[in-house]
DNA sequence: AATGAATGAGAGTTCATTCAT
DNA sequence: AATGAATGAACTCTCATTCAT
């Protein structure tokens, strides 16, 4: 029977969240490799056997975070703020969350390499890094059309630089934070928006 | 007991690197998630003890795939021709590595991985990272006193950005070959060396 | 707290009945092997908390089951018809129940073989089966009192090999339709009733 | 790698039949609802994780248990004797293995059972049973020709009747000593080889 | 009368490791 | 050097049962 109001069925969800956050924490933790239903039922104060009411398999509960990954690092993506400094609000917003979210660093590292095993997560990567970069284009483009980029710059390829050199950083070992700082400064400073935070 | 010839060392020598080679390509093809000493064992014709006869434990073994990885990995980074060429090179040797061995590509990603959570790959890993680092910035220095370089770049950041955009394509997602020759093209544009194949 | 009325009485019987039928079928399809009471409360759309307000435990839904079979099986061995015809008419009606009531047969047969590992069972099929040889018996030293049977059979060892073929029919492998048929020939032969439907 | 000797090798098997055995047992004990790994492995005295070792799954040791019934059952249906003798002497020696061997009795009719749930088992029963059938309507036609056999009697149906009526034996409920006794007096009784034990 | 949520106990299976030979 | 046999510990998943509502 489905759930007689809708207090209940939020109810459910919440703990389904709850589980999907504590598997989370532990595939950033530990990665899949350490990833055991026991502990992640046990971090919300659950029988494992409760676990499986929620999710009737392991699988399903990693995907429960492949969508939780996705929701989180797509809204990072979205530009926000006028025009003009939406592309260096989006390299400071991937900085941000690079600073603030570590575990959405780790679990997206996992998901990528997990990828080349699993074509259901290659085909949500594949999306997500698709329209990474196709947002990233567009704004290249525009700013290129308004005259604000050095014309000079092929958009289209700088727009595929960026998200690799973006990218590498959800990889730990990289990650250290002054060569980060190089890297997001050497980016802005190709781009031409380095110093400016608006229009004088 | 040790060995008593120099042979039988050699001999023991190469039983290790076969089984090496064999976990390296167990890596490669399922991740540490996926590596089973049994298959390992199985994969150049042993049993399972003898593996454990060469190494006494997994974590061994894993210890010998590093090594293995890293020395790759080094070979392709030293620089190779005249001091003018090196940049240059030096790009095309990472992206001819990308082609030829895409098996140390994703050992190398699942390593990148594994360091978040294993201290000694994470230092071997650090060293190695640095050294790539230091010998592009390097290049660049040299590249950019002989004034074979822009002036307005930064040698060292821009050397961050390159060891970055070429580390994030050890992830088998991003691998998308368009995608990997237009970052190619945007930093050998950047530096100015994308025509030339040696000097006029 | 006891039901109110007899109509609630009567309400909690029908219930309780659904959920032995559909128990029943359970057991007919997978055996005691892969009877599971989440099933049986899906099969009449019920929650499995409220099987247990039914039945308190898995044993006692079975309990229900062993009643609903005995009084489906015995029904068939009442003797029925004209006494002379009444020996015919039971083999005739115990060949129909195999026909028409399969998962009868299955359950009986499952039952049967529970009986080792089930006092409770045991006792209840043994008094079923001994009523079943005393019917027999009974119908058979009647018709040679009469004179309808040959006078070289020996009533009780004949009525203990009917049981027994009979029997034997509740295990799925015997039951080729022609070997069944084979078997009720040879019996009616034995017992010359073949041929005849009625008195002249 | 295979067992250098033969020695190993049988040392290997009898391991295995050792496990077979023990899971026999358990079968005949507590059915197949009641057969557990552990149970089977600590009988013979080893670790789950060994029984794994010699049947890579349950379903393996089952099939093991399968084809050592086949083989007990089997031997008991080869005609012995001179063939005046066989039929009786078939009967006979069914009569000796109900006596002797009551779990091989509990495991075939547990095999019966499952063979409505596992095509394997019914391919392998109905076998038997084909071949038991045919076995015994070759003993009655030539007992027949020879003039051995009362002329009424039909002999393949009487083949089928013989295999129903003791097939019904597996079943532990109808087992009462008394009752088989009367089955097997009536079946030696319509044959006509009662009394007799040879010619004279 | 009915249910969603929760659980203890236990199932089959896997795997790195050990040891006698 | 090499192996067959053995194991402890752990894994995911299942199921009858309970309880507050």
């Amino acid at each position: 029977m489905s759930p007689r109001t809708r207090l209940e069925a939020a109810a459910k969800e919440d703990r389904q969240h709850e589980l999907v956050l504590a598997a989370f924490n532990q595939i950033a933790a530990r990665g899949f490799e350490g990833l055991r239903t026991r502990e992640v039922a046990a971090e919300v104060g659950l029988n494992i056997a409760t676990l499986h009411y929620y999710f009737p398999t392991k699988e399903a509960l990693i995907r429960g975070v492949v969508d939780e990954a996705m929701r989180r690092f797509r809204s990072t993506l979205e530009p926000h703020g006028s025009p003009a400094d939406q592309l260096r609000t989006h390299l400071r917003a991937v900085r941000q969350l690079l600073r603030t979210d570590p575990k959405l660093r780790a679990v997206m590292g996992e998901l990528a390499l997990r990828s080349a095993r699993d074509q259901a997560i290659a085909g949500i990567l594949r999306g997500t890094n698709d329209a990474w970069y196709k947002t990233l284009r567009g704004l290249l483009r525009r700013a290129a059309k308004a005259g604000h980029l050095r014309p000079d710059l092929d958009t289209d390829d700088v727009a595929a630089l960026i998200v690799a050199a973006l990218t590498s950083m959800m990889l730990p070992t990289v990650s250290k934070a002054d060569r980060i700082d190089q890297t997001f400064r050497q980016l802005e400073r190709m781009l031409g928006v380095s110093g400016r935070t608006g229009p004088p």
